[in-house]
DNA sequence: ACTATATAGTGCGATGTCGCACTTTATGTC
DNA sequence: GACATAAAGTGCGACATCGCACTATATAGT
């Protein structure tokens, strides 16, 4: 299972305790988003079949979107995760019956990745139980989560960019 | 280490889809913040000394923040992983000399976690460490992260009131 | 007080993540 | 074409996360 840890929710803190305000509010926000990260991880992986998780909808539902016979060198880097962790994914995957992997006519080290029609299945299957969730969702939130798409994803396309030149 | 995977940062998708707008909506926020918490989680990890993890800094900076002397059940609460987890974390704070346990004179069967100098520096240093990262951050960002705040703030909570209220 | 049940913490085993090193194949240089 | 270098995928080992089961202690009901 994965990833989790930010700073506990349980406590707000006071700007200016050691950082000037711009900072702290940054530092703020990426603490809300990595415990909501997690939430929404431990939420949605309760409602997939016992063993299944996130990791492998995700890939699953970038070959539905996207197109499959990707290889898995493309998905892990669309994933943002090492190589190793993709083999050890695709495997599962494989194992279930939701892609088969093929070897690359364009390049004989490397394979692509093909859908099922099981593999599809399953996608309907999770989005459909994930339903009821975004409703509860959507009911308690007194707000339009369309307001926060725009800074959100100009956050994660600037973080991008940083990780590009960085290495 | 840690937690990881959203949908693959690679594409937009349509609305409409498969879903309606505002549910559509939701889940491309929830997609995001993963992987912004994915991103920030790498970024920060980088700027910790080796094998220190930020659920490492997470609980030293819980514990300045909010006081130490907090049983170990307190804090895997508070921040959302099983006791045995914080167990684990403990056991590496402890053994770099961040923290101290002690038992609790409240209940026997319990403990408390005391900060000591050496973790309250650690602190200072790694806080500093990623400075120079969020500024950076600033600088690129075309808006101010303060405007996504209470927005992310009502999500978190929204999310945390159907975990109580669910188990 | 006695007993049943609940709670705090931990050992252990299963599994996910990921760095390193290796094999196989492609690419670039001469 | 021969050779060095790079890239794709995987085996392996280290380690984090977490469910289960266990011990020790607290609490509740009688």
């Amino acid at each position: 299972m994965g990833r989790r840890w930010a700073s506990a929710r349980a406590g707000r803190w006071k700007a200016n305790d050691w950082m000037p305000d711009d900072k702290d509010a940054l530092f703020k926000v990426m603490n809300e988003i990595g415990i909501i990260g997690q939430l929404t991880t431990t939420l949605f992986e309760a409602r997939l079949p016992d063993g299944v998780l996130v990791s492998h909808f995700s890939v699953i539902n970038h070959l539905v979107r996207l197109g499959d016979g990707r290889t898995p060198l493309q998905l892990a880097r669309a994933f943002q995760v090492p190589k190793t962790t993709m083999t050890h994914t695709l495997s599962g995957l494989v194992k279930r019956g939701w892609v088969t992997m093929a070897p690359n006519p364009r390049d004989a080290r490397s394979k692509q990745v093909f859908l099922t029609d099981t593999g599809r299945r399953f996608r309907e299957e999770a989005i459909a139980a994930l339903g009821p969730d975004l409703v509860e969702i959507l009911q308690r939130l007194p707000l339009d989560p369309a307001t926060l798409l725009p800074g959100l994803t100009t956050l994660r396309q600037v973080l991008d960019k940083m990780r590009e030149s960085h290495d």
